[in-house]
DNA sequence: ATCACTTACGGGTGACGTAAAAATC
DNA sequence: GATTTTTACGTCACCCGTAAGTGAT
């Protein structure tokens, strides 16, 4: 049998043209390179190579030779992709998301019913997150939308209030205790990050006349938040989760309209029931 | 990169199911395969095998290895195979017939002009013969029809007549010097190589009364023919080969008769006319 | 006790690099 | 003289087999 060394000695110097360079390319010498071309013809029984005295170049069987061995070792390549891959996908649970709400909660629960195992998180639309569910890209997905199918499990998964946050001294602080609504603040302009998924959509349509300022990165954004008096939102679930009641410099109002209420649901593939069993618990006796 | 030695180990695993009887089969002993295994798992730095204290199977990652293993090892026999079959066939000429006689003079001839060439000689009916011809099966074929084509080469090769080969005390050898005609010895009861293409055809249609005990091994024919009074054939280019002429057991005579010559051509696909192009010149001055 | 696997250890093959020679440009 | 390939030679990596150890049947 061929071993590998070899193919790849054959593919590089059919890659690089001339012994010397292309042992420099794969790091071995040159006389290595020389006498691993001349075991292969020996190992095959036939010859590949034209020689003269100071030149070599592949005949034509050198040329088939080295095509099937460049596939070879692209398979070879292809395997370890694919074993690490399957490997990983076995000690990592892939979730995806369409609000970021859920994306800040859900892995640190996994990961305390799953402490060996990785939690990876992405955020798509809803479209795209229930066909990379079916294309098995994420073992589970937190949907805005409750979907029935044969295939699927699908559990409500809490809910999540849309807050606005506002400098103390805003005048519509007032509302605190009764909460607002959307058009009370229509016009306002608001600080807002530019990863909320479906939220955007509700909150321009019902605010019209606002402005929103996107931020990319969530870490500037609550720096910048800190240091404006401009609006920005916020949820019962960041609000809990960051413990943002105890910050002194914000003050958060809910909204009242039933838009701004988000049920969530969280879906998996049945074929993941068994792998997911624990999380499946958990969330149904919630 | 994973040597092609590794790979062979996890496919023997995977078949035999113990490192024990899988070290057994491919000629190594067991702790070496234990280790193989474990460099296996190391190089991809994924766990292949479940492992209790004295057993070890392959998990799901590892079926899917050593099936992927498997594939790229096929491959690579297949290369193997394809390398030297091209190589081979470069220091080949491959010829198919659709009849003996030419097959009996060609391939010297052809060793004569490529002293470094193997000949291949095949025997088949007209039509496999151009097909295999194009297959690039054959590098050359002898017809006994002339074939136009673009992409071929046609060039009239030599003629054979056929005799008819008796005893002396047949009363028949009184036509030695004019020959004969199928009629004259139609019944005759003839022995014959099974081996003789498209000359069967012609024989049984023009001697419709006469019995052809067919021989399938030439030399046992010889045999036969030597220790028998009966009829057989010959023709002129097995004669003169022979040098049967010199024979005095037998009496060779010529058939008259127009379907008793068989014209022959040399039919060879462009692509190979610089291979041939020393044979090519040789029968064109013929 | 036997079997199956792993770990430990010493040995030998063979792939490597360095050096040198030969040939071409 | 610089470059390219091959041959020669000594070295070292590493793969192997034997032996020993552990746990399961």
């Amino acid at each position: 049998m061929i071993e590998t060394y070899l193919l790849e000695a054959l593919v590089a110097f059919n890659k690089y043209k001339t012994l010397s360079s292309a042992a420099e390319e794969i790091h071995i010498s040159q006389p290595a390179l020389s006498r691993s071309m001349q075991k292969l013809e020996d190992i095959l029984g036939v010859s590949l190579f034209d020689r003269s005295k100071n030149k070599i170049t592949l005949n034509d069987t050198g040329k088939l030779a080295a095509s099937l061995a460049e596939r070879i070792l692209d398979q070879e390549n292809e395997m370890v992709q694919l074993v690490r891959n399957f490997d990983s996908s076995l000690h990592t649970i892939s979730i995806g998301y369409s609000t970021p709400g859920p994306m800040m909660e859900v892995p640190s629960l996994i990961n305390r019913l799953y402490p060996d195992m990785a939690v990876s998180s992405d955020m798509q639309d809803e479209e795209t997150i229930l066909k990379s569910l079916r294309n098995k890209k994420y073992n589970m997905i937190i949907s805005t939308k409750d979907i029935k199918d044969i295939d699927l499990i699908s559990i409500p998964y809490d809910s999540e209030r849309l807050y606005i946050s506002l400098v103390p001294a805003h005048p519509a602080v007032a509302y605190k205790d009764q909460g607002l609504y959307f058009k009370d603040v229509n016009g306002e302009t608001f600080l807002m990050s530019a990863k909320v998924g479906v939220w955007e959509e509700i909150v321009r349509k019902k605010m019209p006349d606002s402005k929103f300022l996107l931020q990319n990165d969530l870490d500037s954004l609550s720096e910048v938040v800190n240091s404006s008096s401009l609006a920005s939102f916020a949820s019962d679930l960041t609000i809990r989760l960051f413990r943002a009641e105890e910050n002194p410099s914000r003050i958060f109002i809910p909204f009242n309209d039933k838009e701004a209420v988000m049920n969530y649901y969280c879906i998996i593939l049945k074929e993941n029931e068994e792998k997911l069993d624990k999380w499946i618990d958990f969330v149904k006796e919630k």
